[in-house]
DNA sequence: ACAAAAGTGTTTTCCATACACCCATGC
DNA sequence: GCATGGGTGTATGGAAAACACTTTTGT
C-alpha cells in the first residue's frame, strides 16, 4: 500500500465542530483521543480524508466512527492550513460544522476516541491541535448562520414548542429576545407548520408544537427570497 | 526529493477567482494553460501546494507567478474535493477569491500559463476541471458578501466617485440602485472621506471623488456593528 | 445653448421595538 | 386556588422606498 510521490504533499483531514442543545446550553461535541499526538487530550472528531472518498464522506465517516452521532446539518466551512498546526507533519484540515439534536441516543466512542462527550461552547477545555480556533471560528459561522438561514430547526426534535425555537435563538446569539415579537417574525416567514401535538406532562399549560415547512422554505429561497430570523 | 507514504495522499492545489471591474463589467480573470492536462483551455490561477507554504501563501505565489497581479483583497471561500475533478489524480482544491483593480497595470503571464485574460463573470468560456462551478460559487460568494462588508472598495481605483461606486454594486448585484437612496445609505455609514479631488476632464460636470475610511471601519467593526450596504 | 451627468429632499410605507395582561393546565 | 409558563395586540419611531428637478461643466 505504500506509495511514493516525487514531492512531500501534506495530508489532508477533516475535522467536525458539532454544535448540539442540551437544555438551553449549546454545546460542542468533543472526543478523547485514544493516539498519539495528544492522546488523552480532548479534541473534535476528525481525522485523515482516504483516496477514495469525498471530504463530506470523510467526515460523516469520522462522526460515525468516533461518536456514533446521526448528523442533521453538515457544511463545510474552512480550510487550517497553518504549517505546524500538526507536529507530526503538514496537515492541511477541512473542517465541518454539524448540528445535531443530541436528544434521544447515546454517544457511542470507538476507533480512534476513548470517549465522546458534549462541552458548553464558551467553555471548552485545551483540546488538541489548533481545535480551539476551529471551534472559535465555527462559533462566529453558526452566528451568523442562523439568522439568515433556517439551520437551527436542526438542533432541535422535529416537533417542538415556539419557546423552545426561541431559547435556542437565544443561546445562539447570546442574547434575551421579546417573546411577542419573536413569534410575529416567526410566523410571518410562513415557515411553521402548526401540528396537533402539546408538550406532554408539564406542570402547566401544554404548549402547541410546531414542525418546520421544508418544502416551503424550499419554494421561497428558488425564488430567492431573503429572510432574516432573527 | 522523492518522497514515501504509507497511503496514497490527495493532493492539495488552491484556485483562485480574481473578480476585477473593467468599465462596469464585473470580469474574472483566467489562464491559458501552457500544460496538460487541458492545455490550451482556459482556467482560473492556481496549483500545487508547496509543502512549507500555507494555503494563502500558495494562492498569492500563483497569481504573482501566472498573472502578475497585485491583490487588495483575498479570501478562502471553500474546498472542493470531488473525486475526478482532476483527470490525473486525486487532487483537493482550496478556492479563494481575490478582488482586484484592474485598471493601471497590464497582466503577464508566465511558468505554467501562456496568457491571461479578463472574461466577463456570467460569460466564461468552458474552463478546465471544475473551475466553472468553482466561478459560480465565488460569485454566489461575492454578492452576499458585497452587501454586509466594504469588500467592493477594493475592485475601485483609491479615489472613486459615488456613481462609480453605485455602478460597481449594481454590476455585482445584477439591478438598478436608485440614486439619491444609494447616497443617503452609503453617507450614513460615516465610512467615505471626501477628498478635495474630482474627475479629470470628462465632457460634463466632474464628481467629486471619495476615499473609503478603513480606519472608521475597523474602530466600527471592532464595536460589532452590523452594517447593511445595499 | 445644449448635452450629460452631478447633486439634492420629501412623503409614504412598512418593519422593528417596546411593553403588560389574561389563559390554560397540573398539582 | 395557585404556580407556571402559554399565548396575545397596540402604539411609536426609524429606516427603506418611491419619486423629479436644478446645477455644473465641457463642447
Amino acid at each position: 500500500m505504500a506509495i511514493t510521490y516525487e514531492f512531500a504533499r501534506p495530508a489532508i483531514a477533516v475535522d467536525c465542530v458539532v454544535f448540539g442543545l442540551i437544555g438551553t446550553v449549546l454545546k460542542v461535541l468533543c472526543i478523547e483521543r485514544a493516539l498519539e499526538p495528544f492522546r488523552g487530550r480532548w479534541a473534535l472528531p476528525g481525522g485523515f480524508v482516504r483516496i477514495d472518498e469525498t471530504l463530506e464522506a470523510a467526515a460523516r465517516r469520522e462522526l460515525q466512527e468516533e461518536a456514533g452521532v446521526t448528523i442533521s446539518y453538515l457544511e463545510q466551512f474552512q480550510a487550517f492550513g497553518a504549517l505546524d498546526r500538526d507536529p507530526r507533519e503538514r496537515v492541511v484540515s477541512v473542517a465541518y460544522f454539524a448540528l445535531v439534536n443530541p436528544a434521544g441516543y447515546a454517544l457511542r466512542a470507538a476507533t480512534d476516541a476513548v470517549r465522546a462527550d458534549w462541552f458548553a461552547a464558551d467553555a471548552l477545555p485545551d483540546l488538541a491541535f489548533d481545535h480551539n480556533v476551529i471551534v472559535r471560528e465555527a462559533s462566529a459561522q453558526l452566528r451568523t448562520k442562523v439568522r439568515r438561514h433556517p439551520v437551527g430547526f436542526d438542533l432541535l426534535p422535529s416537533a417542538f414548542s415556539l419557546t423552545q425555537l426561541q431559547r435556542m435563538y437565544e443561546s445562539i446569539l447570546g442574547r434575551q429576545l421579546d417573546k411577542r415579537n419573536f413569534r410575529k417574525r416567526i410566523a410571518g416567514t410562513g415557515l411553521l407548520l402548526p401540528t396537533d401535538e402539546h408538550e406532554q406532562n408539564v406542570g402547566r399549560r401544554p404548549a402547541q408544537l410546531f414542525r418546520f415547512d421544508r418544502a416551503a422554505y424550499a419554494s421561497l429561497s428558488e425564488r430567492g427570497f431573503d429572510l432574516e430570523f432573527v
